[in-house]
RNA sequence: GGCACCAUAGCCAAGUGGUAAGGCAGAAGUCUGCAAAACUUUUAUGCCCCAGUUCAAAUCUGGGUGGUGCCU
């Protein structure tokens, strides 16, 4: 069968992705696939720095605001429906370019991951209940040892702290009678419908970056993030999006028991870790073609992804 | 000017003679259904400087430097 090429621009929050992938859906008459785990919730525009009407030059764009705030959502939703977002786009004629930060969200998508029937239902809610129970009764140690009778592969390879993930394989076992490991095998064995193209956006020097994200964080401040947040305190939302990075730094701030400045600090080193992670996780990828935003404008960077595109495709 | 107290990593700090706790920041990494999440690993040949006592000093003594507070 015959792979989708796709397009897909990576890196770190703050690094000039929104501005490329817009300069290239113009040059390739493509589409926009968000792949950004909180650009999905409706809101928390300026927290998430979403693109806006302006900067979107009429370019469509796909898997941002089609979640409500209050919706639990998770890895296999969104590539469910990411899917069918490119095969519309790739049903008109046109090119798919890929962009965001949530590397999970990518790569599950690109390597069709396989979940397992073990969506949120009743039987799912009570065996997670249970083993919650469990877990507290028994403490993480405990947990750990039953999943390595199970399943010694993933016991193996999670460390008896990291409790939501140890759980999680053993409610995968428990509701669907395979084990994750079975799972990841699974997947392994079904082919990828896509040929991804990928372009990364990162800094040479570190702290360039971190320049970006700290000035960007008091741009936000000057956009008015402060409304958002005093919006979602209101609500009190216990879905995903209460993790967004700025809504919980700045709550504090909010509620009235830290003063701006502090949760405002908080907020740039929360951010620059983010940046960090997804440089981990990014960086494991060798098909990445780095560009470094220190080293070329902003045009340069433009020219320089089509290079890379056509060399590839060629 | 006098008196008192303090000086340990980028920051906060424990350590009162036996070979530098801990936390935060930083760095590296893991990742298959909450991922902007969760978790792991790692960080001072040296305790302001100089001299002394001692087998042994961040710890004791003397001097110096810097800081803080009080008094004049």
């Amino acid at each position: 069968m015959e792979k989708i090429p796709v397009i897909a621009i990576v890196g770190p929050t703050a690094s000039g992705k929104t501005g490329l992938s817009i300069k290239l859906a113009q040059h390739f008459d493509a589409e926009i696939v968000s792949f950004d785990s909180m650009q999905l919730y409706k809101g928390m525009d300026i927290a998430t720095a979403k693109p806006t009407e302006q900067e979107m030059q009429g370019i469509p764009h796909h898997m941002i605001d089609c979640v409500e705030r209050g919706e639990v959502f998770s890895v296999a939703r969104y590539k469910e429906a990411a899917e069918k977002a490119i095969r519309d786009i790739v049903g008109k004629g046109k090119r798919v370019i890929l962009v965001g930060g949530t590397g999970l969200y990518l790569d599950s998508l690109l390597n069709n991951i396989e979940f397992l029937d073990s969506e949120d239902n009743d039987k799912n809610r009570e065996v997670r209940e249970k083993l919650q129970a469990e877990l507290i009764e028994k403490g993480p140690e405990f947990m750990h040892g039953k999943l390595a009778g199970i399943d010694p592969k993933a016991a193996e390879n999670l460390h008896p702290n990291n409790t939501g993930r140890v759980l999680r394989a053993l409610e995968v076992f428990y509701t669907t009678g395979h084990t994750i490991s079975y799972q990841v095998e699974h997947s392994k064995d079904t082919p990828s419908p896509y040929a991804p193209i990928f372009i990364g956006l990162t800094a040479r020097d570190r702290q360039y970056l971190y320049d970006r994200i700290n000035l960007r964080v008091d741009l936000m401040l000057q956009d008015g993030i402060l409304n958002e947040v005093e919006e979602f305190v209101a609500e009190e939302s216990k879905s995903t999006a209460r993790q967004a990075i700025g809504l919980k730094e700045l709550a504090p701030y909010i509620r009235g028991e830290e003063d701006l400045v502090t949760c405002v600090e908080r907020l740039k080193q929360e951010t620059r870790r983010y940046a960090k992670r997804q440089l981990t996780w990014f960086r494991r990828n060798e098909k990445i073609n780095w560009l470094f935003i220190d080293e070329m404008s902003p045009e340069e960077l433009v020219t320089e992804a089509i290079k890379i595109i056509e060399r590839e495709e060629a």
